[in-house]
DNA sequence: GCGCTTTTGTACTGTTTCGTACTGAATTTT
DNA sequence: AAAATTCAGTACGAAACAGTACAAAAGCGC
């Protein structure tokens, strides 16, 4: 599409005979235009992008890439350099540690409402964790060393970053407690609502396997807890293939941890917005 | 001892009769020489405020203030605005999170390493979690209204701040992993090593009741799992007192999340480190 | 020293989850 | 269509831990 309109333009300057006067920045003005126009009119939004005005917007996506990422892709692998800071559109990655014994335990997952591998505005690496798509996810990319630039020249990014940094701690530490003290059932009614949220289509291609790795439990113990789910008429699955069929009644058997991050995510934006305009 | 300073230094500039050509700032000046003086030459050290250069710490804590607070004392309340931001000198702050049936779990700590309530750099309150004072603490605080322009103002500060954040979450990630995965014994292990790691005597003051709520377990669990350490030689205890008498075999008993998060830290700290020489 | 409170040690039952194994169903490959 | 593979449902003993209760020990106030 930007393609065919530039040919156009380019024709049609031709035409004019009018090389010479058009500005050294003309193309790249028109390519950020082209991105912003997609940017803004698009469906596939990020919380923290969508909380910068025009010109920051540009400066970042003119630094940026438009990138698809299938299930299973590592974005950012533990303990090494991240190569991105990712902004995510749709889809979902999950934050994840790996114990000594081998064992995957999930601490947090990443939507449209977040980043992945902001540590490079820090220079840190990824640390213990490891950054897994889960939810085939469209994002933003921008170079790490890049994204250290503009961090420090567009504050307001840079704020956005950390409050969506505030947003993955609360997750996490809402993990800590409710693997702690929460049953398997009311842990995968939650993951499968904050998944939900993620998703684009109202099926989700997970198996009992997949799903087991994820709440740290049993193969079997997912299959037990999706049969009560099922039976109290929640969802219906499957193979490798869960639907839901009643999002409320599929929240009372969640615990309350997925409202709590709810509420918390809401709350947080509002105060948000209630300083930037007082 | 800066006070008595002070005295002398006048009198002595009184006896010269110096009074017009001392400048303005010049007691502004000894002011600092002295907090510095007395941050540089101290053992309480905060390793963010150890980042900085002098000009920077000067800065820095010309607007802190030195505090000594005890256990109990919560320091930042969940879902207030947060008053100050602590660079936390001694002792150990707990992080907690209280579910809605009154549970509390513990998804972190905070010693000399870290930051208590930096999220006011971004304008943004408690969120969640608590944070409580477990090990008589001293710190210096700053309040958040000035932290702010402290941040904007001092890169390096900002960077430092960020960096104890990761910090945090790494530590936060390693609680989920470690309340899901591991034995009441091994965590009891861990959060006496790391308790033990932070506080100024051998002797820890704690009872069983406290530190069930603490790891989130039955308080007769924590007798069991106490036992367990002390018949295999690592601590003693009696009446809230608890004596690390064998480190080594403690770290034998705990799991790998004490070895995980040090190293980690370890590591960390050396990237940085690596990053602000090359 | 004496009574009261706090703390600790221990025991017992019930629940949850684990480890494991076996089976059939659904899907893919040949 | 048959074979192979993946996935889902179920079962059962073992382990860890919750909930609870009770008594002994240590420390505190008077």
């Amino acid at each position: 599409m930007s393609a065919i309109l530039c040919v156009f333009i380019v024709f049609d300057l031709k035409i004019m005979g009018a090389y010479t006067i058009v500005p050294n920045n003309y193309f790249l003005e028109l390519r950020l235009m082209v991105l912003i126009e997609k940017y803004i009119s698009g469906v596939m939004r990020n919380s923290v992008l969508d909380s910068l005005n025009v010109e920051d917007l540009k400066d970042v996506l003119n630094h940026a890439e438009f990138v698809k990422l299938n299930r299973g892709v590592i974005i950012a692998p533990s303990f090494k350099p991240l190569e991105h800071v990712y902004f995510v559109t749709s889809g979902m990655v999950s934050l994840s540690l790996t114990l000594s014994d081998g064992a995957v335990v999930e601490t947090g997952v990443v939507g449209s409402e977040g980043t992945v591998g902001w540590q490079a505005i820090v220079e840190l690496d990824a640390g213990p964790i490891d950054a897994t798509v889960q939810i085939d996810m469209t994002g933003y990319r921008v170079k790490a060393s890049q994204m250290i630039a503009l961090s420090d020249r567009i504050k307001p990014l840079r704020k956005a970053i950390i409050q969506a940094v505030q947003g993955t701690l609360d997750q996490v530490s809402q993990s800590a407690a409710c693997s702690q003290r929460h049953t398997s059932t009311q842990r995968l009614a939650k993951w499968l609502l904050m998944a939900g949220d993620r998703s684009p289509e109202p099926t989700l291609h997970f198996s009992h396997e997949g799903l087991s790795i994820l709440l740290g439990i049993r193969r079997a113990g997912v299959t037990v807890a999706m049969g009560e789910l099922r039976r109290s008429g929640c969802v219906t699955n499957g193979h490798s293939k869960i639907t839901i069929t009643n999002r409320d009644r599929l929240e009372l058997s969640a615990c309350e941890c997925y409202s709590a991050l709810k509420n918390e995510a809401q709350r947080r934006s509002s105060l948000i917005s209630s300083l930037n305009q007082g």
